[in-house]
DNA sequence: ATTAATTTTTAGACATGCCTAAAAATACTA
DNA sequence: TAGTATTTTTAGGCATGTCTAAAAATTAAT
């Protein structure tokens, strides 16, 4: 139906409308891609006549509920994949995302309502990411970032804001993962360091960066 | 690596060579692929370029070693492709071969590696095809037509000489699948009809056009 | 309000892969 | 063996998607 590099500029568009609700520029694009301008322009033009997104010389782009179904179910079935790679093959979520960037644009619906299925209709992907449902319904998510979270609030980790290999097997070395509860013994004052104590009764020292990328469920 | 459309042509190739012996004609590429001969000189040309065939303009196309070892590698990724889709999520053996078609281009060779594993390192294929080893062994099939087999030898349907979706509902709906037991109990002179006798107990009739369309192995 | 810096678009080109039509080579046939 | 039919290659062109360099529009700064 579409091609791979179609959904892949709606999905990047797609992305960068999360964050800003205005209208998303072409330099933004062409940095997510990994492109230049003048191509992003060139595609643009593209999808708009097919009515994909509104696009106004000058004045960036928006998608269309049209393009924003299609980049939905290509996140659908990239974070399903990404649920399989993880549940079934056994990879570390570390290195699923790659592969499902070429997985996510296999075309066959059918193949994807049975993909769900045979994963138990997971609600959300191996990085804590909401997954669409088949009526491209998705739920923003519900997760806050560890750190603005107080001190002895018990929470249960739930997500990651940076998927970066490096960040993910930065958590797996310290021994955090989804579903780790844990809470807030400690924040130092100076650079915002926290001090974390596990179920496990240990305690553990992060970064503020790192916390900062950790999202977590107050329960 | 190498894009979709070499690895089609590769495997194209390999088809071929699999039957006749010689070298491959333009013409019975561009039939397989459903293309234009001119189309094919152009690919070969490439592929010879990057030393995957052998090829003399006028004489045909012969896959080397290295080209061979793509086709068997792609060929290996389709065919496990089509075990996950039938044994895990469960479609039909006549709908798995287009979807197979898509997958069979994803390159990770650890992806394929964990997906033999999941799937417990099977030999054969939904269609009872062999499935090439990691270090690109295949063996040739072992499995003789039913057309071919001797009245009152029992024998177990183990593959398919015939892949077109039509054939397979045919056998869905007369009841033989891979596995099926069975024997010949009565072979017509005048038409090549079989009566089948199945472990059963019950006896089908199949036509000559079914039989010689049927692999068996003799018990 | 001009000028300067930045962003975006256009112009022109290139690679891949496909096509049709015509030319060249090979195979068949009388 | 000449002549015809078939196969294969070449020539030229088209669609997609990319790029660099230059022009145009917008935004920021004086
Ligand atoms: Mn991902
Ligand atoms: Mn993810
Ligand atoms: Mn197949
Ligand atoms: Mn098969």
């Amino acid at each position: 139906m579409y091609s791979f590099t179609e959904e892949n500029y709606l999905k990047a568009i797609y992305k960068l409308s999360e964050n800003n609700r205005q209208s998303i520029s072409t330099n933004a694009i062409a940095d997510l891609l990994q492109t230049k301008a003048a191509s992003v322009t060139d595609m643009i033009r593209k999808l708009a006549e097919k009515k994909l997104l509104k696009y106004e010389k000058y004045k960036g782009v928006e998608l269309t509920e049209k393009g924003k179904r299609v980049a939905v179910d290509t996140v659908r079935k990239h974070r399903l994949w990404e649920v399989f790679l993880c549940d079934k093959l056994k990879f570390g979520w570390d290195e699923v995302h790659d592969i499902a960037e070429q997985l996510e644009h296999i075309n066959s619906a059918l193949l994807i309502d049975k993909l769900d299925a045979f994963l138990g209709y997971p609600s959300h992907d191996p990085h804590g990411d909401p997954i669409p449902t088949k009526n491209g319904d998705i739920k923003k998510s519900e997760f806050v970032l560890l750190n603005t979270v107080k001190a002895l609030q018990p929470v249960i980790m739930s997500g990651v804001a940076d998927h970066s290999v490096l960040f993910l097997q930065h958590l797996d070395k310290i021994g955090l993962r989804l579903g780790t509860s844990c809470l807030i013994e400690e924040m130092n004052a100076y650079d915002g360091s926290l001090k974390l104590k596990l179920n496990s009764k240990q305690s553990i020292s992060i970064s503020k960066d790192v916390a900062k990328n950790i999202l977590v469920k107050p329960v």
